[in-house]
DNA sequence: GACGGCATCAGCCGATCGGCTGATGCGGCT
DNA sequence: AGCCGCATCAGCCGATCGGCTGATGCCGTC
C-alpha cells in the first residue's frame, strides 16, 4: 500500500493545483495545512458550500478540487453534476465522513474521480489526489470493499422513486390505506411497491425494510 | 479540579494547554493549526482513539482535551467516563460532526464541559475553549436549540435496556413471536414493552418506530 | 418488435399486529 | 409505608399486513 520507494518527483513536475470545498472550517484548515507541508501540492482556494466550490473552481481551474458530500445551500452532488455540465477539466475527489451506500454511488455517478473517507492517513491522500489529477479513480479501501461486497450480493438493487415515496411513509407510520389515499393509487399497488421493496432491501417486513433503508442512507 | 499556582482569569496570559483526541488525521491537522495560530493556546498532543487520549490526557495534564465522540477502539464517551473516574482536572470538549440526541445526552451525562459541532468557526472555538478551561459549559446553538425544543416537549422519553432490545429486534423484521422466543419471555409481554416504545416515541406502528429510534439515533 | 422494468390494479386468505383492560412482583426513592 | 417505573403475563377482537396469482399499459433498450 505505501511504497517509500515510489517515484514521486517533488520538484521535476508542476504542483497539483487544489480547491478545497468543505463546510467545516476545521477540516478546510487541516486539508490546507496538510498540503501546504508538501511541495506537490499547492492549495488555491477554499470553498464553504457547492455552489461556492463551483464558481471557484470555474474561475481558478485547478487540478484538484477536494469536495465534502453534505454541505449547507446545495450539497456536494449537485457540485458534481455542475462541474461535469460545465465540462471543467478539474477533477472531483469526495472527500467525507459519511460512506452509506446512497452517497457513495450518487457521487460516482455524478461524475466523481473518486471518494475517500476522511480518516485517510496523510500520504494516502497525497497519492490519492495525485491519483485523481491523473485521471485515475481512487477509492477508500473501506468504499471499494463494500461495492464490491455490493456488487456480488445482488440484494443490493435500487429503489425506484415510486418505491422510495412509498417507504418515507411507512417510515412515518403511515397504513397501506393512507398511503393509498395520499398518492392517490389504490391500496393493491401500495401492497405491490411494499413486495418489491421487501425484495429489493432483502427484509422480511415494513420495519425491517425501514431499517435497512435507513443503512443504506436511502432514508434519513 | 483546580491549579493552586494558577492565577486563572477570564484572559490569563498563561496559554491553555490542549489536547486532541479525533481518528481523523486531516482534523487532528486542521485543530493543530488553527490554535497554532493563537498565542493564547498550546497543543501538547494528539491521540487517535480514546484509550489513547485517556493514557496521553493523563500523563499531560492538559487544560482541556477536545475530543472526537466516535472513535475506533474504545469510542469518546467511554474515554470521558474513564477521565471524570480518574478525576483529572482536564476539561473535556467534545468536536463532533454528529448530533444525534443520544451521543449529546449520553457525553454530556458522562461529563462533557462541551459539546461543539465541527462546521463551529475559529474564533467560537477559541471562545468556546477558554470558556471550556475555565469549567464553563458551552454547546453549539444548534445543539442547545434542540435539547431546549426537547426538554419542552415532553415527547423525548428515553426507552429502557429492555424496551431497547425489543426494538433492536423489530428493526431486524422479527415477529412478536420470534422476540418472545429470544428474549425468554412470552408474546404479552413483548407487545406490552411495544406499547410503552410507541408511547415513548410517539410512533404510531413498528415501521415508524424504527424511523425514529434512528433519527434520535437510538438505532443505527 | 420483442423484452424487461415500472406503475397500476384485483381478490383471497392466513398470519400478525395493535388496542383494550386488566394483573403481579420487584426494586428504588421519599 | 407508599408510590412509581419496570418487567412480566393473560385474553379478546377488529384492523392490518404480507403472500400468492394474475393482469394491463407505458416506456426505453437492444
Amino acid at each position: 500500500m505505501t511504497d517509500p520507494l515510489a517515484p514521486a518527483g517533488p520538484s521535476s513536475r508542476r504542483p497539483v493545483t487544489l480547491v478545497i470545498a468543505d463546510d467545516h472550517p476545521v477540516v478546510r484548515h487541516g486539508l490546507r495545512s496538510i498540503f501546504a507541508s508538501s511541495p506537490d501540492f499547492a492549495v488555491l482556494g477554499e470553498a464553504a458550500d457547492g455552489p461556492e466550490a463551483v464558481a471557484l473552481v470555474t474561475r481558478l481551474d485547478p487540478d484538484v478540487v477536494l469536495m465534502d458530500l453534505r454541505m449547507p445551500g446545495g450539497g456536494g452532488v449537485e457540485a458534481i453534476g455542475e462541474l461535469v455540465r460545465r465540462d471543467v477539466r478539474t477533477r472531483v475527489l469526495v472527500l467525507t465522513t459519511y460512506d452509506t451506500d446512497s452517497d457513495t454511488v450518487a457521487a460516482i455517478e455524478a461524475g466523481a474521480t473518486g471518494y475517500l473517507l476522511k480518516d485517510t492517513p496523510r500520504d494516502d491522500l497525497f497519492d490519492a489526489t495525485r491519483a485523481a489529477a491523473e485521471g485515475r479513480t481512487v477509492l477508500s479501501p473501506a468504499i471499494t470493499a463494500r461495492l464490491v461486497s455490493r456488487m456480488r450480493a445482488p440484494a443490493n438493487e435500487t429503489l425506484s422513486a415510486r418505491e422510495r415515496d412509498v417507504l418515507r411513509l411507512v417510515a412515518q407510520g403511515t397504513s397501506n390505506r393512507e398511503i393509498a389515499a395520499l398518492l392517490f393509487i389504490s391500496e393493491a399497488t401500495v401492497k405491490s411497491h411494499l413486495t418489491h421493496i421487501y425484495g429489493k432491501l432483502n427484509a422480511k417486513d415494513r420495519a425491517a425494510a425501514v431499517a435497512t433503508a435507513y443503512d443504506r442512507g436511502i432514508l434519513g
